[in-house]
DNA sequence: GCCAACGTTGGC
DNA sequence: GCCAACGTTGGC
């Protein structure tokens, strides 16, 4: 299993409308970064994803989810009417990749960028670059552990 | 293939 | 709202 971070604006979709999704799962639409897509595309089922709320007060990691359909192509590239419409993409050339995730949990506490900056042993995280803005991310097993132990564990210095 | 101009991301 | 960092575009 592989684990991941991926971002999402809450006020475009937050993980609190994930969970009131059906079944809690939504399609992983509108990524149009090649980088970002490669890394979709590598995800397989099981793979467990942090939730991050970018552009938000605060921006926080905010739960785990679940990669619950492999990468296929990403039909609002080829949708006119969507904010993410890519002219260059068709059904047979779909360019653009999108998973399925399905929330897994949201944690008691949003773990906030600030509070994650203060981890020494995530220091090097790709989140934490200076310019980082890959909307989809690779997170190392590690990483992964220490978050979610953050989050459940309010002594920061025991996993710090 | 270089690189300036431009658009976007996202922390602050 | 500002703006640094970054990716993409397109002229040459």
């Amino acid at each position: 299993m592989h684990t991941w971070l991926m971002k999402s604006e809450p006020t475009a979709f937050s993980i609190q409308d994930l969970a009131r999704a059906v079944k809690k799962t939504t399609h992983w639409e509108g990524v149009r970064n090649y980088q970002a897509r490669n890394f979709l595309r590598a995800m397989q089922l099981g793979d467990e994803a942090l939730f991050y709320h970018s552009n938000a007060d605060p921006s926080a990691v905010a739960g785990i989810v679940k990669i619950v359909r492999e990468a296929y192509g990403d039909s609002t590239a080829w949708n006119p009417k969507s904010d993410y419409y890519d002219p260059k993409a068709s059904p047979d050339n779909p360019i653009w990749s999108m998973v399925d995730v399905q929330l897994l949990r949201i944690f008691p506490r949003e773990i906030a960028l600030e509070e994650l900056r203060g981890i020494k042993s995530l220091v090097g995280m790709e989140l934490l670059r200076r310019g980082s803005r890959l909307s989809v991310q690779r997170v190392t097993a590690s990483q992964f552990r220490t978050i979610k132990s953050l989050a459940t564990n309010n002594r920061v210095d025991a996993v710090g």
